[in-house]
DNA sequence: TCGATATGTCATGCC
DNA sequence: ATGGCATGACATATC
């Protein structure tokens, strides 16, 4: 009884009175009932006594067979005929009291079993009341409603379930159905084939089967058994019994205003009801139900997001494909040297036609790499497919309209497919990406050439071939702008090569420069070394001719006052160095 | 985080 | 005049 006081404390529906669970209350009742028996066990022995008794009053009539009743004597008619009278209007009286009494026990053996029924078909009642008028337990006393009560269940049920099925054969309560379900039921994640077609078409022989055996709400076993066939795995046991206290309260309304309309507007308060109070029931359920709420309200906003997105996404794309046209001219004068602030809206709106130094900015955007750009084109083909099955987004229960709830997520699990490997070989992809970049931008513009026939053409098979295909502004400026970039690029890595080996030719001559320098100054010095080493020879054989000189006296001449000079024609003179002597010439 | 390096692109001058 | 080349300068990504 605590659990059960708990239970009943938190508005839980118990599937019965409170009283049904309590034990004492029980045995009060069956003690009550035990009396009862004995009562009608004793009037019912007392109306055998009376009935001998009767008998033996009257005589039987040998004529008719009838009992008559002996003729008394008048002091005994006054007494008897009220015993006589008595006994006709007490019988009459004892029938009934005695079917009251009936009623009553009847009554006090239906309430439990209306409960236990209840409990297994807890809408039981509800379904019979409209039929039967009223709640004929209640209004009890008088026992014909009380027994025409108790078998009409199987009465009004043909017919019920032929208005259930003519009602759910009706088009638009299927589409009401279906929404129903399909927002219910699709945010969970359950696949389309799955959810709609089980609403769709075999409703009712899913739904029957409760009617028929359990009698349930139609409004319950429609919405909750559809509603339940989907989550029996998770809320199986979870919910044991539905709740009787909504179906009883809301069946006398579904009974009561059969409308299609009151039926729609039935299902929604009444899935929320169950979607609400199965979150309050269940424990992990819970968020699952309260994800159910929610979920209803996102669903819808899904399609037009994405609309939105892939609008935003196709126009720019768009956009780009027909402003792709402003050419190299456009490039050189408006894009300037301002590439350093590519962010800039102005330049994406005004010059987006120049389409490439966009591109380029796109592509070299620090969060979106060229492969940013690459998926541009793929990903607004598939936002304008998505969109177009957002058009056929009408049509109800379609596998388009389940897709249709969920482009968005697969645009992000088709833009995922191609983002997260980027952390991988990023580097490869980036590579590819750029190198692709242009061919990209051709396909953009659907342009019919090979971008290595437009760059590497010669001039006169390019132009050539320019004009047999017939390429509009947008094309022609596009193809001009990637063979310009082509050659350019070609260009670059030649001069940058050049530089390079001009700069590793200038290294080795440098290097070279310096072995000669190196070998220039040790022949320098042995030069020195050689100069130095004849000096001292020839200065030594100076001194040995010098000093093998003799004047007339056969004296040897002084160093400071005579030196050997030598003339150009080779004659070697004894030249005095003081001025006051004349020097004399001698010839060797 | 910073510097070095690689690469693409633009602007410009020259042929 | 035009196309192409060469190259300095800039931007970005990557190591």
């Amino acid at each position: 009884m605590e659990l059960i006081d708990i239970l009943w404390r938190q508005d839980i529906d118990l599937g019965a009175g409170r009283e049904v669970f309590d034990y004492s209350h029980r045995q009060k009742e069956h003690e009550l009932q035990r009396q009862r028996q004995r009562e009608e066990e004793e009037r019912l022995q007392r109306l055998q006594e009376e009935k001998k008794a009767l008998l033996a009053q009257l005589q039987l009539d040998e004529e008719t067979g009838e009992f008559v009743p002996r003729a008394p004597p008048s002091s005994q008619q006054t007494t008897t005929p009220p015993e006589k009278v008595q006994p006709a209007v007490f019988t009459e009286e004892d029938v009934g009291t005695l079917s009251f009494d009936e009623c009553m026990q009847l009554l006090e053996e239906t309430f439990p079993l209306v409960e236990a029924i209840e409990t297994s078909a807890p809408t039981l009642d509800p379904s019979v009341l409209p039929a039967a008028h009223g709640s004929p337990v209640m209004m009890g006393p008088q026992p014909q409603p009380l027994l025409s009560a108790t078998p009409p269940p199987q009465k009004p049920l043909p017919d019920l379930e032929q208005a259930w099925m003519e009602l759910l054969s009706i088009p638009e309560l299927q589409q009401c159905l279906n929404m129903q379900m399909g927002d219910v039921v699709e945010p969970q994640g359950y696949s389309a084939t799955s959810t709609s077609p089980v609403v769709q078409e075999p409703n009712y022989p899913f739904y029957l089967p409760k009617m028929t055996d359990v009698i349930t709400v139609p409004a319950e076993s429609v919405c909750s058994s559809g509603y339940q066939s989907s989550f029996e795995g998770a809320f199986a046991g979870a919910v044991p019994a539905d709740s009787p206290g909504q179906a009883t309260l809301e069946a006398p309304d579904l009974n009561g205003a059969f409308s299609v309309e009151s039926f729609c507007d039935m299902f929604y308060p009444d899935l929320t009801d169950t979607t609400i109070s199965h979150g309050g029931l269940l424990g992990e359920g819970g968020s699952e139900g309260t994800a159910l709420a929610e979920l209803p309200e996102e669903t819808p906003v899904k399609p037009m997001d994405i609309s939105e997105f892939t609008l935003g996404e196709g126009f720019a794309s768009k956009e780009a494909e027909v402003e792709f046209p402003d050419s190299d001219s456009g490039l050189s004068l408006d894009a300037s040297p301002n590439n350093g602030s590519p962010e800039k809206s102005t330049v994406d709106d005004s010059s987006f036609g120049y389409s490439d130094s966009d591109m380029e900015e796109m592509d070299s955007n620090p969060g979106s790499t060229k492969s940013d750009y690459t998926e541009t084109f793929p990903l607004s083909f598939v936002a304008e497919s998505i969109q177009g099955n957002s058009g056929a987004h009408s049509q109800p229960g379609s596998s388009q309209d389940q897709n249709a709830g969920h482009p968005k997520t697969e645009l992000a699990e088709d833009a995922g497919h191609d983002k997260p490997p980027f952390t991988k070989d990023k580097h490869r992809r980036r590579m590819e990406a750029r190198l692709s970049r242009d061919e990209q931008r051709a396909k953009a513009l659907q342009i019919p050439l090979a971008v290595d026939l437009i760059i590497n053409l010669p001039v006169d098979d390019f132009n050539e071939l320019m004009s047999k295909h017939q390429l509009n502004e947008a094309q022609l400026a596009l193809v001009r702008d990637i063979r310009r970039r082509g050659k350019n690029k070609v260009a670059a890595q030649n001069c940058r090569k050049r530089k390079m080996e001009s700069i590793a030719g200038l290294e080795c001559e440098l290097d070279s420069l310096r072995e000669e320098k190196e070998r220039l100054l040790q022949e320098r010095s042995e030069n020195d070394t050689n100069l130095r080493q004849a000096k001292q020879e020839l200065s030594s054989l100076y001194k040995e001719v010098f000093s093998m000189l003799r004047d007339e006296e056969g004296k040897p001449y002084s160093p400071s006052e005579y030196s050997l000079q030598q003339t150009s024609d080779g004659n070697v003179y004894l030249v005095p160095r003081v001025k006051k002597t004349t020097g004399k010439t001698r010839g060797n």
